[in-house]
DNA sequence: GCCTTTGTATATTGTACATAGACAGTATAC
DNA sequence: GTATACTGTCTATGTACAATATACAAAGGC
């Protein structure tokens, strides 16, 4: 028990893939700074019993992780944490983000979630993300 | 040319399904009030034509709207938009909207979008959002 | 009434997801 | 040094879903 379990659950039900989910839950602990640079993460065998998939499963996260540059796998190592120099943004990736938001905030709203709620949580994360800029 | 085209545009090479970037496009512009109640969207057909998918997709994709309140389908008539009441909200789909958000914010970041931009992003659509609590 | 136009249902085809299982590097015990 | 256990990787396969082709059924125009 000397390790801390990464704080991450899929939905097996879910209609959106396991493999992608377990990349953007990996994705967003990576963002917020919950692996240090040099930290080891769980082999692809382990995730994937804990989370009740198949190693090649986790596998394929990782590998997606790898070749956005937050990670580096070999053989027999395991899946490392690495440092991770700013990418320079696209306009396109720019424009995706814009227009996912808005699909999302559109999506919430047509699921009953009110509009104050919804500008709660978009403060919560703007405040999160100029803490994240000062340091 | 009296009609004037939905804003709607959608990415055949994307992996994400056709269907599913029609129904958020829509859900989007309807959440945004560019369709009155009582108006008529394009056929099923149009649509298909305009986008260059097949009619059934778009179908698909009019059938779940149907189902979220926005519109009224009819043989013979074509897809009505509808006076919508606001459902109520699970917790369910608050916390999935919150989950969500950071997903989309740490994916964004990992595509280089830098904090300042992204922190823009969400100061407009918190905006856009207050207004439409107003009126 | 006939024909056109509309959304709908069914069958078929291609693609992607998840898995099973074998393979190939790497570290470690001895 | 060698054997062994452990790691990520590759290939093949079953299954589910996405997109289409095509036929059908309901509504409206003349």
């Amino acid at each position: 028990m000397e390790q801390r379990a990464p704080a991450l659950k899929i939905d097996l039900a879910s209609s959106e893939a396991a493999y992608e989910q377990i990349t953007s839950g990996l994705r967003t602990l990576l963002v917020a700074g919950q692996f240090r640079p040099g930290s080891q993460l769980p082999t692809v065998r382990e995730l994937a019993i804990d989370l009740g998939v198949h190693h090649n499963t986790v596998a394929e996260a990782y590998r997606i992780l790898a070749e956005e540059g937050w990670l580096d796998l070999k053989r027999g190592r395991g899946a490392t944490v690495v440092e991770r120099p700013q990418p320079q943004a696209t306009p396109e990736s720019h424009a995706r983000f814009s227009r996912r938001l808005q699909e999302l905030v559109a999506r919430a709203i047509t699921e009953g979630v009110p509009a104050p709620a919804i500008v709660r949580e978009l403060d919560d994360l703007t405040r999160k993300l100029q803490t994240r800029g000062i340091k």
